[in-house]
DNA sequence: TTGAAAGCGCTAACAC
DNA sequence: GTGTTAGCGCTTTCAA
């Protein structure tokens, strides 16, 4: 039998009431009850039911988080990193953090469904936003708090912390268009995630003021994954006349192509450049190490949480519209042009 | 206002009991007034408060997981793979799932107590298993219901999945010492993790009865990272007489090990033979691909979760100790042994 | 087949 | 400073 207030209120001789002040600290307990009381409740092993208090309070202390995911083999770095970001953060508030995994779509939009209708958690965090989200409009219809990381298109009128990804592949593109490149090729994830058209639009018209033109066969999609920028990269190297630098829109992507220049014997950061973007622990690791352009993915999702859990307690905030100037970190994956 | 079920009885002009199960589909109830109810639920969009529920029957089904983490960046594909297994499956079941990160040590300990004494989940799911782990001894001494992935020392009486790590690594052992190769080095985790001991017994048990000595400044120790692997594999590396294999304990050390040797100007699968474990998505892109040997992690997520909701619900279960046999996957990274 | 009533463990008006 | 009382929304005996 797990032991209740009402076991220690028995105990001490008092009132449940006095007894849930009392382990509340509330101040209008006389100190000595106070100390009575605490004390009888350590020594009998009490420890809130919390299922009854959140019932109670009508309050979950958790924040949810629906992964989406893309086939059984959901494997990004990125999102190990992120997790930790918001737990440890979360961790400090005392909050839980639920974890589901979906795909995006139907079955996603049914656990947004559920996680609010059934009040499992108390705010949610959006990731990987998209250009229409209907996670988005379906959290802000239902006036539900949440905090994303990325923005979605048109009028942002929600909290969100996101990266400049606009500048971060401006950085990209000075740089290689410094190096000399001109033909210069890209792997993107399809474009209606938002971070996608960022990058995008960033690269495509920095390029353009460089006077350089991303050509139309140039630019490949990709699903985010290493197979996928291998499979990208095998095709652009075929071409006839082949980019001289690929810029993948994320590290994974970057590990593929450069499998793909290697089967081809081609040296990297000198036969071809290869770019990144995330900077993932890896990515100083690869080899080459990978030139890409830096998220705090860690610092990102502890904002995130930070905010929204500021939110759900109606704490005030003082910038809940953030965004992060990234850094382009040069490694050895890139370098001055060379034709092949 | 959110409508519960006293709305709906005084909407149809029934008791809430009546209400509650017939919304439950009890079969004393009489159909056409189980379905009156249920349209009048459907039309005034009823949800039941999960949080009252939950209260109720003592139960939240939800499952926890609490990571382990090393450091900030904690980036391990393999987790969000064993996540996407385990979320998934119980989503299936109709479960939450609440993720904790935690660096081993006193902090995760209080993460177990607070998940428990709280009752905060119905269940818990280990990861990582260490020699003595005293995560295992507080959950059996509290008889928490739990599953875990990977074995402890001693007398095991308790329910996991694990793959037959052993056998995994004599299938390294057989193939590399058929390659020819003698000078066989690794890179194991703190051998206080379970699965690093029996991967270092497999391959230096089956070493030494094909007649090769696993020779102690071969064995060094790393922490699971790419970082780690790439900074033992350079120790070895700058020896006078280096090994003509390095059997690195993960993939992601595996990595690091293969930049080392990359960094040195050799190839690796010809100049050097290195070898990891798990098989992580990224193993089949690496460059070279990577010789490792396979783990079904989502699989392992999966069933682990499986075991352990059944194992909550009281349902029966045929065997609650899995061991998986393993598949050693030959790619390029590994070759005939030859002398530098 | 249905309803009345109790209670899960906790918090919070309000009164003393 | 402390106690009385009600109630959160739901399930579940038990009786009708």
């Amino acid at each position: 039998m797990t032991v209740t207030i009402k076991d220690i209120a028995k105990k001490v001789g008092l009132s449940v009431t006095t007894v849930s002040r009392a382990l509340n600290d509330f101040d209008d307990v006389n100190p000595a009850t106070k100390e009575i009381i605490k004390n009888a409740a350590a020594e009998m092993g009490y420890s809130p039911n919390i299922l009854a208090q959140r019932f109670q309070k009508k309050r979950t202390d958790t924040i949810g988080l629906i992964l989406p995911t893309f086939g059984p083999r959901f494997s990004d770095p990125f999102f190990s990193e992120f997790i930790a970001g918001i737990g440890n953060t979360a961790a400090q508030y005392k909050f839980d953090m639920l974890v589901s995994t979906r795909a995006p779509g139907a079955e996603e939009m049914q656990a947004y469904v559920q996680m609010i209708q059934g009040r499992r958690v108390d705010g949610l965090i959006i990731v990987r936003t998209r250009k229409e989200d209907s996670r988005i409009t379906f959290l802000k219809d239902n006036n539900f708090p949440f905090v994303s990381f990325g923005r979605t298109e048109g009028k942002i009128d929600f909290s969100f912390v996101d990266e400049d990804s606009v500048y971060g592949m401006q950085l990209v593109a000075n740089y290689l268009h410094e190096m000399g490149h001109r033909r210069i090729a890209c792997i993107t994830p399809p474009d209606d995630f938002m971070f996608a058209k960022f990058r995008f639009e960033g690269l495509k018209d920095r390029l353009e003021q460089l006077g350089t033109h991303l050509e139309q066969n140039y630019i490949r999609m990709g699903d985010l994954t290493q197979r996928s920028g291998y499979e990208e990269a095998v095709k652009l190297l075929k071409m006839p006349e082949p980019p001289t630098a690929i810029v993948a829109f994320n590290d994974l992507m970057a590990f593929g192509a450069m499998s793909a220049a290697q089967d081809k014997g081609l040296v990297i950061g000198k036969d071809i450049s290869i770019t990144g973007f995330d900077d993932i622990p890896m990515a100083a690791y690869s080899h080459p190490p990978l030139t890409t352009v830096h998220q705090p993915i860690y610092q990102i999702g502890a904002k995130v949480c930070d905010l929204l859990i500021k939110k759900v307690n109606n704490q005030p905030i003082q910038e809940d519209q953030v965004l992060l100037r990234p850094e382009l970190i040069v490694r050895s994956s890139s370098g001055p042009e060379k034709l092949v």
